[in-house]
Formats: C-alpha cells, sequence, structure tokens
DNA sequence: TTCCGTCTACTATTCTCTTCGCAGACGGTA
DNA sequence: TACCGTCTGCGAAGAGAATAGTAGACGGAA
C-alpha cells in the first residue's frame, strides 16, 4: 500500500497523529504557518476525499481523527526515500543519519541497544 | 541548506549520481519510465535553474554534472522525514527502518558496527 | 426576535509540476 | 549544395497543490 502525501497535508497529519484527533481550529492552531481557517478546512477535506481521514461531529464543529498509521506513512516515507538516495541500501541510509547530524551518544547508544535487542532474538 | 527535489527531479539527479555525468539522450535511456526526449531535457533546464546541475558541450551534445552531492541531498530530505513523521527523533526512524522492512541479519550487524565506530571516537 | 460569531461547503486564483511540440542550429552525407 | 538526423531553446497545455474568499447554517446573547 502506498502512502504519500504533500508537504502541506503532511503538516496537518502530523497535528492529527500528535493529538490524536483535533477540529479545524486546533489544526490551525498547532500548525507552524499561519493559513487562514479556510486553507485548514481545505486540506482536511481533501485528506478526506483521499480517504487519510474521518470525522464526527462534535457541537458545531468536527472533529478529525487520522484513518492512517504514522508508522504506515513513515514506512512508506522511508522506503521511496532508501530506494532513491541511498540505492536501495538501509545501511547507506543509517551511515548518513549517523554520521552527518550530531547525534548525542545517548541517542547512538538507544540505537544500539535497539540492534542488540533486534539480533538477540533473530539469532538465538 | 536545504535541497529539495520533486519526484523526477530525483529520478534524473538519481541518474547523474549512479554514473557520475550523462547527456540528455542517456538519461532519458537510463530512466525506467518512457519519456519524450524534450521532457527530459526541461527536467536538466530546471535543475539547472536551480543550480543543482551544470553542463559542458560534448560534441553536439551537452553532458551533465550534478553539483550537489547525493549525500547532501540525502541529509536534507532525512531531517525532513524525521521531524515529519518520526517526531525528531532519529531513534524512532531507526526502529521503524529495523522492524518493518526484513533487513538481514548482516545488514543489522554493520550497522551496529557502524555505531560501535562512532561511539568509540566520540568518548576515548 | 434580531444580531453576532463560529463553522462548513463551494468555488476561485495562483503557482508549481509534468509533459511535450515546434522552430531553429549544426554537422555529416549524397 | 541540399537534405537528414540529432540536439537545444522556448514556450505552452493540463493536472494537481496551496491559499483563501464568499455564502449560508446554526446556536447563543441582547
Amino acid at each position: 500500500m502506498e502512502i504519500s502525501f504533500t508537504d502541506r497535508e503532511l503538516d496537518v497529519m502530523a497535528v492529527l497523529w500528535d493529538r490524536g484527533s483535533a477540529t479545524v481550529a486546533e489544526v490551525r492552531e498547532a500548525l507552524t504557518d499561519t493559513l487562514a481557517y479556510t486553507t485548514v478546512l481545505t486540506i482536511l477535506r481533501i485528506l478526506h476525499d483521499k480517504g487519510y481521514v474521518r470525522h464526527e461531529e462534535e457541537g458545531r464543529a468536527h472533529r478529525y481523527y487520522p484513518r492512517v498509521e504514522r508508522q504506515a506513512a513513515g514506512e512508506s516515507a522511508l522506503r521511496r526515500l532508501t530506494k532513491k538516495l541511498f540505492k536501495g541500501s538501509p545501511e547507506l541510509l543509517l551511515t548518513q543519519l549517523v554520521s552527518d547530524r550530531g547525534l548525542s551518544d545517548d541517542e547512538m547508544r538507544r540505537m544500539r541497544e535497539l540492534l542488540d535487542e533486534r539480533l538477540g532474538e533473530g539469532a538465538p
């Protein structure tokens, strides 16, 4: 299943994922860029048309809920990124992640632990 | 420095990165989708306007060279992805990378080594 | 009841992306 | 020289993204 968002759509989805749900006004509040109320509404309508969000009545307003998991979107995006920019190699991606950014030792240690766990499971 | 490409631009850049350089015809050949010669030319023109490629005369044709490293583009893209889809946490990204995809033990081991090296440097 | 503020639905404008055609340059071949 | 194929420059058309305005519904305050 291929999931993909435009930049703005992603901004809005990020709000919904962070909060679990939100009204138009709440989304608008949460966005860093200042957009017109109707602009946010339009983006939500488009997301709804595409099946990525649903909404329920809440008083006079609508409350919007994501219909796709952040994880699913993340996986799709990572797959595309790996393919196009890292020759399909996740290691290359990690190399980049580790080297360019100022990851703290703590972060790197936790990442290593993650791999340890993962490797422990597979090979008894 | 923010580098970002549209989907098609990325396709074309990927060819240039893979081969080091290419003429319009070569790019066209290398792309999986079949595009008109002029379409490829247009994309290269746009990339040139944006400063992402340069070109030299080669006989009657032009030979195009990337002006940005795959790495730089990868870093920008990763940063955006991390921020928008993984709450700014590289660990979360790694978790996803490790869990969803069928990474082989070998791949994971190499990734762990990478982290070992990195951690070794920083803390003597 | 009348007015005000908030909310949605619909529509419009502008911009960017994607795709490609046409005209003209230019070198090789008959 | 006259023609043919390949190449670029320019421009254009269609689709989708981003932004926002207007009209109308609806509940609460005066």
